[in-house]
DNA sequence: TATTGACTGTTAGGTATCTAACAGTTAAAC
DNA sequence: GTTTAACTGTTAGATACCTAACAGTCAATA
């Protein structure tokens, strides 16, 4: 008897299915502040590194987005008035990331937002599996 | 002592950057074809239940994607000769899907880039980790 | 110092997703 | 039988991602 040849993307499916349920959950829990989910992490994220002098790579890094990407990004939150972009002495090349205060007020919001979508992520999992979990998902992402 | 109270969202995180990850390898490993993963995965799944008179909402359904995100991916495929699309006799509502010759000659191809990028998500765990991020995972879609 | 290559960001054009509003068809309820 | 509700799909407008081509700046080097 010949063994089928495997021909399954489990893995690929359910990484791609439980990311979008994700993102639908997190762009659900923040519609209210009229912003996406995307918008939301962004702007936590330049909030927590605003004494860093963070550019624009910086954030392409961390989200492990594309720079065209980034550009796009923060052009919408600047045309609303979230953030400042400012073009820094020492190189002209950056621009440098800045809060405003309309965002600053919805900070602690997100983080509650993105909170209860973060528990709800492992909540039908035991403490060892969520260790397990933690574990497996870091090992992948290191060597992807 | 008062322990400070967590505000982190390492798991969606870790999802949201794996996810992307995957999707830029399996656009990636089947680009040379014209086309992208997603465009890639809709028409094998077309192909795959071709004696089953799938309709658009069944693809809705199996990619756990909202109507209009069907009719867009399906827009695009039949406008470059991938696919048709008619209307079935029995219920005007509904359109039913076939995939065309044009694309049949790829699928092969498909299977075998997008099988190479399912193998390197796991290539870092043995067959006992396998097994265990597979239930998680599992688990975790059924629950979200 | 002049050139070259690396770095940072933008634009243009494409795919993929969403929500909201809508159109037509079918089925159920009355 | 009519009306109403549910179903299937489309359009319009938005965000989010990509690649490719480009523009300007900086740094290394020759």
């Amino acid at each position: 008897m010949v063994m089928p040849t495997r021909k399954d993307t489990l893995y690929m499916d359910l990484f791609q299915i439980i990311g979008l349920k994700l993102k639908k959950r997190a762009d659900e829990s923040i519609k209210e502040l009229g912003l996406s989910s995307q918008q939301g992490k962004v702007i936590e994220y330049i909030y927590k590194n605003q004494d860093n002098d963070i550019i624009q790579k910086n954030i392409a890094d961390r989200f492990h987005l594309r720079g065209a990407s980034v550009t796009s990004i923060l052009q919408g939150l600047e045309q609303k008035g979230f953030i400042e972009r400012k073009i820094p002495v020492n190189n002209e090349r950056q621009k440098n990331i800045y809060v405003l205060p309309k965002a600053i007020e919805m900070i602690e919001d997100f983080d509650n937002s993105f909170q209860q979508v973060e528990d709800e992520i492992v909540q039908s999992l035991n403490d060892e599996e969520k260790k397990i979990l933690k574990k497996l998902l870091i090992k992948i992402n290191k060597c992807i």
